[in-house]
DNA sequence: TGTTTCGATGTTACCGCTAACACCAAAGGC
DNA sequence: GCCTTTGGTGTTAGCGGTAACATCGAAACA
């Protein structure tokens, strides 16, 4: 009868005992040899590390993160996957945590609250070391969650100083929303047009920032008109946007410049003016928001906000490594500002 | 002197052992009132859910994990998180695992298969009970190491019976590079097409193939060219479609049609014939590939192959949720095909 | 009425790792 | 030469749950 090896785990994968065993040590030795080599002399460093490799051992991030209460997870909740906007800030995100050790677990909240709360717990269970959430705008619970948190939260896309609710002096990185909106309202205003609509779909906080920002341009100058809003809460596509262009201009044929709340809603109302023989800038001028990837490729070159998304990613995680190391003296906001492109259909 | 509450845990959480104090019951009896309702009489119950409500208790996760060796946490490996390809699928794996209380944990290989078995070691410390990666194209180490795995693995985004490799009979979903990139070049050849192009970016397997199969049209129909192929390593955009395009053309003017290995390079050859006035598709037909967003509204709208992104991402997480539970007699590879969108540009 | 059955609950022993402390031999100080 | 330091290693206990088995009272049965 053959002798088994001595794999003692359920799962048949090598356990540190095993490593310990077969390197005629302790299994704390291992333990040492792996984390921290310099506690440990060289010979028996090599002999585990070849135990090590011929059992295929692969320590368990479960049992260790159970033993030292820190599991190098962090929670990052966004409101959507197919968003770009949001992709890019994980992006940043992932680049910045990974080479520290830590895994982004990303969970999705389909831009409600209510939501958000429910994928927070869940996640809350697996014990992140940190979490990054997007926005302000939670639900009372899910502030009293955070507020009892051991580990530190960042939240992006916002700031605090802009969020009408109390933020509990809370780590924010991101630009002002309602500055950008209202830079976009001046812009068109300078340059002539009176006559300035608005689309926005996707009707999450911090697009109504933006359009709230706009229309403080528009009052400013006397030139706002609440019939030349249009805005629902669907989510943003080109579809939409040529959509919804069709109908504002139905109604009020006389306008002469539009902010889109999103490139893709710009694109689409780019596509409609083709379309129809609309000359844009000449007789409409089109100005969207984030600058994603195609929008200096429109016909004409989009004129829209620069937002660094991805730079909010890197620096919300900044900001997380950095709490969860006890630095806790840094900034407490970021702003990061935005750029508008000025291009060519306004 | 105030008596503590009894949280007995280092993070200062409530533990199941202070639930159960609280509840007048064992740890184990908490266990079962919370995972299993039916074996616990009502009256504990409601005991057990009143202290674990007044508590705040939040179970963890890990401590489950470890105990049952399953951590609900489905690793999934995709090349870039800025590629909209791997978002839908990822947003496809996200939904369906979701509602089953699985956690998607990715992991980013920068499409480098020495990276990907990099990051599939360190996911695996965290016991997945399950895998989704990429594409078959792994280093033979990441197949010994899938190989040794207790855990179900899933493949997207290609087929194993196109695959130049063993697969060891692995589970894939997705469809042929090869068929589709055929199509496509059998479809100019149809439209009668005599000087047919070629431009690809971002050379992973996946693209090759759909080149291949391109080239494969040609061939059948003698109208293959090698000279008329740009390939460049560099990730694919708009500006370098548009940037590329012109390099053929300064080459070969004579070229009367183009297919481009993604949408985004499709979008930047049709801005710059607008640009100089190149005649689309009279002068020069163009296709592009994966039907992304806005390819429906260009202008003229964009011939391309619809790719069931988000359906393979789906039916991957089902797979791999059959596989899980043990129904090992489903289907081994799925094919979801393709479409080809004949637009307005070919 | 005594025995069996069964549903509800408790006990024990881990899962795989690491913190904290114990231990021990060799090196260093006087 | 004796006592302290020190570096390397082992031991013990426990992280927070759960599987498996033990227990026990009441209902069901003979």
């Amino acid at each position: 009868m053959p002798t088994r090896k001595p794999r003692s785990s359920r799962t048949g994968r090598a356990t540190m005992a095993d490593v310990a065993t077969a390197a005629g040590v302790s299994a704390m030795t291992v333990s040492r040899a792996l984390n921290r080599p310099d506690k440990v002399s060289e010979e028996v460093r090599a002999r585990v590390a070849e135990a090590s490799r011929r059992l295929g051992f692969v320590p368990s991030r479960l049992a260790a993160a159970l033993a030292t209460a820190r599991s190098m997870t962090v929670t990052v909740l966004i409101p959507s996957l197919t968003n770009s906007v949001f992709i890019d800030v994980l992006a940043g995100i992932q680049e910045t945590l990974s080479p520290h050790g830590y895994q982004p677990v990303i969970g999705v909240t389909g831009y409600a609250p209510e939501e958000e709360e429910r994928v927070l717990r869940t996640q809350l269970a697996s014990g992140p070391d940190g979490v990054i959430l997007t926005g302000l705008d939670h639900t009372p619970a899910t502030w009293d969650l955070l507020r009892g948190l051991p580990t530190p939260v960042v939240h992006t896309m916002d700031l605090a100083r802009n969020f009408a609710g109390d933020t509990d002096d809370a780590l924010t990185v991101g630009f002002s929303q309602f500055d950008a909106g209202h830079a976009v309202g001046r812009h068109l205003v300078e340059r002539g047009r009176r006559r300035i609509g608005l689309i926005a779909g996707q009707l999450d906080p911090r697009t109504r920032q933006r359009c709230d920002g706009w229309r403080q341009a528009l009052v400013e100058a006397g030139l706002h008109d609440p019939a030349l809003e249009l805005m629902v809460p669907d989510s943003t596509s080109v579809a939409l946007g040529a959509e919804l262009l069709e109908r504002m201009l139905a109604a009020h044929p006389d306008l002469d410049a539009l902010f889109l709340c999103n490139d893709d809603l710009a694109q689409g109302a780019l596509f409609h003016c083709a379309r129809r023989g609309i000359a844009v800038p000449g007789r409409l001028a089109v100005a969207g928001f984030n600058d994603l990837g195609g929008a200096a490729w429109t016909i004409p070159p989009l004129t829209t906000v620069a937002t660094p998304r991805h730079a909010i990613g890197v620096e919300a995680a900044r900001l997380l490594l950095a709490a969860i190391n006890g630095n806790d003296n840094g900034p407490r906001s970021v702003d990061l500002g935005f750029r508008l492109m000025v291009r060519e259909t306004t």
